[in-house]
DNA sequence: CCAAATATGGAACGATCGGTCCATATGTGG
DNA sequence: CCACATATGGACCGATCGTTCCATATTTGG
């Protein structure tokens, strides 16, 4: 069946390393060198079996995103509701506080600050990513609406949106070594929105 | 007095020219030859009058700095209450949406994401500004708090969190291409947390 | 066991990085 | 007008960047 020399990892595994180091340092600072070390392979079979830099990162981000989401689905699935599914989900990253995973951040996140709005592929996957990441909250809150705890007379899409943004500056907070009392009580400022009533008009 | 021959450039602009490089670019993804052609000057007189280019950054960065905040606190000293300082700030950010502006982010929070936990001093100084950003929403909300805008039950401090995770948030959006009725309705949100009163307990 | 095919290690490429150095220009105090 | 002091332009430094290339290793089909 197949011809020559069969490759000496599994690109799985490496695509998992190449992963950690953009999560890291980020696109740009992701030297090849540190890709290298980390997958532990050689720069010719970088080459030979990714391309280049930006497809291995290309390929990096989709698995992280697809890891993500199916993580965040499954806990949606899983959860007694969606309302305590966007607790848990915002409480549990904010307890991450100080801690080492904190300082990381969320590559989807990461990667849309940092690629902005550029024109190439890394930039329009990241904030395809980051669109994604904000249709899973649009399913949540209509979940949590259909369920009673949020009131139907919401936007459905403003509240997503509204979710998105409280959690990349969660993030952001975190990044920069925010305390877990004050990822807290962010939260659960964040939160009330969510269970309260729609003002008038 | 002075012996030798004299600058030929500004120092105030030069610095104002390589800020707008470093906001455009961040500390790292910055060349010193971008920095140079901005400021309009030698790489000697860069090295002369600067140090180098990571002592350029924390110059530039203090400069943001002071500007934003005494724009911020002007205008929440012009303000008709603290309260609508706080609406128009909000407002007035999402409705960049789209612009180069957007695009652009704001400079300290691009560098406390950028630069996250380092311990090096651009590092620091970026944690340093961000906590001064949430400096002035604590004063912002005491004296909404004082106005009656917002509930004395409120907790200051959290709400202050809240702002500043909601503002991280909202330039995460931004930047990353968010339209105008996204921004303003996750703005809308945001806001009608800081009106209403606290839920019991 | 040989030939074809693929993978791998490592040298090498040109470009760019931040930073240094030196000759020269351009001022001022005596 | 000269001596001194500072600024400037530009060559240059070693390091690192992403990428290419080639010789060699290692496999399978015939």
């Amino acid at each position: 069946m197949t011809r020559g020399r069969p490759i000496a990892f599994s690109p799985d595994q490496a695509t998992s390393a190449a992963m950690r180091v953009f999560w890291q340092y980020g696109f740009e600072a992701a030297s090849t060198r540190d890709l290298l070390e980390a997958m532990s392979i050689s720069r010719s079979s970088l080459y030979q079996a990714f391309g280049n830099k930006e497809q291995l990162f290309l390929e990096s981000l989709r698995r992280y995103r697809e890891a993500l989401l199916a993580r965040l689905q499954r806990r949606l699935d899983t959860a007694p509701s969606a309302m305590s599914c966007l607790e848990t989900l915002f409480g549990d990253t904010a307890d991450e506080a100080g801690s080492e995973r904190a300082a990381l951040g969320c590559l989807i996140f990461n990667s849309a600050t940092e690629l902005g709005q550029r024109g190439d592929p890394p930039a329009e996957h990241a904030r395809e990513s980051l669109a994604a990441i904000n249709a899973f909250f649009q399913r949540a809150v209509l979940q949590a609406q259909a369920e009673g705890d949020i009131a139907l007379e919401r936007d459905t899409e403003a509240l997503a949106g509204y979710l998105t943004m409280g959690m990349a500056g969660l993030r952001t907070l975190l990044k920069s070594g925010a305390d877990a009392r004050q990822a807290r009580q962010s939260v659960d400022l964040l939160l009330e929105t969510l269970k309260r009533p729609p003002p008038d008009g």
